[in-house]
DNA sequence: CACTTGACCTGTCCGC
DNA sequence: TGCGGACAGGTCAAGT
């Protein structure tokens, strides 16, 4: 589910509350979202304090005081909410309308807190992951990701080089690839393509310069736009408090099948692209 | 090696 | 109302 935005947005509200946080306990429904033993999570998490929540393409990083660092990934459905000790899912100490209930029955971990706050992890589809790595191996887990998208070191002529790699594959697989552009995901793939005006189908040898210049833009454009929007929620994605994002309505293409194109008003087609379902206008996406 | 497909899970929606 | 099938925001392993 979540992608760049979403994670990002998860990634500013932990960071508030969980900065200085000890590890209290840790309790786990499904061990196979554990991608290590359960002792290393006893050592290595457990009576350590959170030092800082940071962000890697899709991956959420919690940076211990022992050398350990714990990656989360939320894949499909994976939730993370906060709840004070007093019991409510807040900000500020106003509580917000449409938060997430809290533990429900999808909650499948749950990390309890210094300061007598617990941090829930919920996931329908159970694809998500929490995997302890030494925090001197960061590098190397994340060798295989790009550039981070908004970052500086994400240049037109990086993306260049990398597409290189990949000419004989449509665009859409190609913004997909996380080497190439970490923290896209399907939606995002498809807004991208529709602001670059370029049809998600097309192979990635075909672009002319002009074209891969404006996919470059669209992508940050896109992502910065979603950040702001604090990420889109249509179904289960919630941000770090419970709270939904307001991208949804900002949306131009993904999920607009049948309506009609923002630019041109002709109706935006439905197809499938690298496997996933893929919405793009036929008339301004060249 | 480059690329595509199916599997991992559960829920929802749609047609019959 | 029930049932089967398709589909869902991500990523791997296994296949071509």
């Amino acid at each position: 589910m979540p992608e760049l935005p979403e994670v990002e947005t998860i990634r500013r509200d932990l960071a508030r509350v969980l900065r200085g946080q000890r590890v209290v306990s840790f309790a786990v429904k499904r061990p196979k979202l554990l991608r290590n033993p359960r002792r290393a999570f006893s050592r290595y998490l457990v009576g350590s304090t959170i030092t800082n929540v940071e962000r890697r393409g899709k991956q959420l990083i919690f940076k211990l005081n022992s050398g350990y660092s714990l990656l989360i990934h939320l894949k499909m459905t994976g939730q993370l909410v906060w709840k004070s000790s007093r019991g409510k899912i807040s900000a500020g100490g106003h509580p917000i309308a449409g938060v997430a209930q809290v533990p429900n029955r999808y909650t499948y971990i749950v990390i309890s807190l210094g300061d007598k706050s617990n941090l829930y992890f919920n996931d329908v589809r159970q694809f998500g992951y929490f995997h302890l790595v030494p925090t001197n191996e960061l590098a190397q887990v994340f060798r295989k990701l790009s550039p981070e998208p908004l970052s500086r070191s994400f240049t037109f002529s990086w993306l260049d080089m990398a597409f290189k790699r990949r000419g004989r594959t449509t665009v859409k697989a190609a913004i997909l690839d996380q080497g190439i552009a970490a923290g896209i995901g399907n939606i995002y793939a498809d807004e991208s393509l529709f602001v670059a005006r370029i049809k998600p189908s097309r192979r990635v040898s075909s672009l002319s310069e002009k074209e891969r210049q404006a996919l470059w833009r669209a992508i940050r454009g896109v992502l910065r736009r979603a950040v702001q929007a604090r990420g889109t929620s249509f179904n289960s994605y919630r941000d770090g408090l419970g709270r939904q994002g307001t991208y949804w309505a900002r949306r131009l293409a993904y999920g607009r099948a049948g309506q009609a194109c923002v630019r041109c008003r002709h109706v935006l087609q439905r197809s499938r692209v690298a496997g996933r379902g893929t919405t793009h206008c036929d008339i301004c996406q060249r």
